[in-house]
DNA sequence: ATCTCCGTTCCGCTTGATGGAACGATTCCG
DNA sequence: CGGAATCGTTCCATCAAGCGGAACGGAGAT
């Protein structure tokens, strides 16, 4: 037996399973055969975890119809981590990105000591560039989204990362060459990566600043190089800083929705 | 022992009660320790949920300091859940209506054969209606938003709900009552709740039609029956019609994130 | 009207979850 | 700076919580 690779707690594992598969099923919703067969339980084990995860709110069951679809509660408790709130901001950014080069582009954000791809667009252009899937981690630096997330945090931290950053699968991002980096993109204003990770392959990526000046995420796009030659470089930088301008603004109002706060 | 009342699947309670506790918590994360005293574990239960919850990505660790928050899994699945995506867009209206009137509103949407609240907003008169809460749920017909959402389905579908509806705890709303009801709603427009559940306290709502003539949600307005007179209810039922308008017109773009519609 | 498939319930078995205790690691404070 | 208190992590024997095969009842299909 090859170490069946789950969550400790096996219970918790299959609900994550059942919610996954009600959430890439259709939004009608699934009826309890159809995520038997999905997830490959028996049907009794099944029932039971839709069961307890309805009485929890996770999910809903439509009593005349019987389908089961993701519930109320699943969708506040997202809703509640509010660092991820750039993400519905910032999905038209990334249409239009998209559209406008035809190359892919990736939203990051910084999740502790690594960056997060929280969003991904691909454009028209016939060879995509596929690096990063949505939920994929990178350690800070390492990558151009990833770089940009980290050079543009105050210098203290940056020293910080810089010294304890686990980085030991990506040899060629070593303590003084990323330190270099840094330095360029911060020079620069936007971080390029130039076949670092995967040769013939290049990323531009910017910042996207809070109004209070911390870096809540990093806009950033991937191409062959071909496709990167400078004076399109320059092109990209423009449309990227143009979006991530935007989105700053976007973030201004950070009242949002429950939040009010008075002149106290 | 009085029967915990919880899920049939201890594991997923208290997996659903760390969660609960982590969303109520602070939004720079809380640490074990927090976590242990918020849900009255022990804390070798609780590490060992949060690792496994963490292991599914419902949760993540910022290794420096020791904090757990909601991760992008969670997110990124109650997102998918793309029936509840008009709470986001109705936020703004919901302030400006309780703002306007000084009254609650509430949003509510249909879920099955229920009316599920999801969201509330309490504007600044004193004596506060807070008869629903958020995720609160009733059957279809009882309530002014409920009978909102019920009023303006297509008539097969009204009499099927009429007959099958289960209002055994309001024996004010029996069957011909409520047929009444749901006829006066459609002819005006517009629900009226005249005390009928809690006395001395009237509520308003209108329907939010999707683009293809679907109910998808409901706004109504509670207060207590000195702000209910006709001349201010008419009032209110313009400030209501106006927003629920313009979130059907926000509804269009129906495209969103991720779905791009060719001419086919 | 008969057959088939689906959802639900039951129950004895066993494995997976439990939590007290002990151990390191940190932080706090004097 | 050193000692104490707190916190996070690991271990393991115990036991009950979850498991799933099987049997049942009902709804749809042919």
């Amino acid at each position: 037996m090859p170490a069946a690779q789950g969550a400790s707690l096996r219970t918790i594992d299959r609900a994550a399973t059942v919610l996954r598969a009600l959430a890439a099923g259709p939004g009608a919703g699934m009826r309890l055969a159809d995520v038997t067969a999905e997830v490959g339980l028996g049907k009794a084990t099944v029932h039971r975890l839709l069961g307890a995860l309805a009485e929890v709110g996770f999910i809903e069951v439509d009593p005349h119809e019987k389908r089961y679809r993701l519930g109320f509660a699943l969708y506040a408790l997202g809703r509640t981590a509010r660092r991820f709130r750039v993400v519905d901001l910032a999905g038209p950014a990334l249409e239009r990105l998209a559209e406008a080069t035809g190359d892919t582009v990736y939203l990051s954000i910084r999740d502790g000591d690594e960056a997060l791809c929280v969003d991904r667009r691909t454009g028209s252009y016939p060879i995509r560039t596929l690096t990063l899937d949505v939920g994929d981690r990178r350690p800070l630096g390492v990558g151009a989204g990833s770089l940009a997330l980290l050079a543009f945090e105050p210098p203290a931290e940056i020293a910080r990362l810089l010294a304890s950053g686990r980085r030991a699968e990506y040899p060629q991002f070593d303590g003084p060459r990323l330190r270099r980096m840094v330095e360029e993109t911060r020079a620069a204003g936007f971080s390029f990566n130039d076949g670092r990770i995967v040769s013939a392959m290049c990323a531009l990526g910017v910042p996207v600043i809070a109004p209070d000046g911390g870096v809540v995420a990093a806009l950033s796009i991937a191409a062959i190089r071909e496709r990167m030659n400078p004076a399109r470089r320059a092109e990209l930088v423009e449309l990227l800083r143009a979006e991530a301008a935007g989105l700053s603004r976007a973030l201004a109002p950070e009242a949002g929705p429950a939040a009010r706060r008075q002149t106290g």
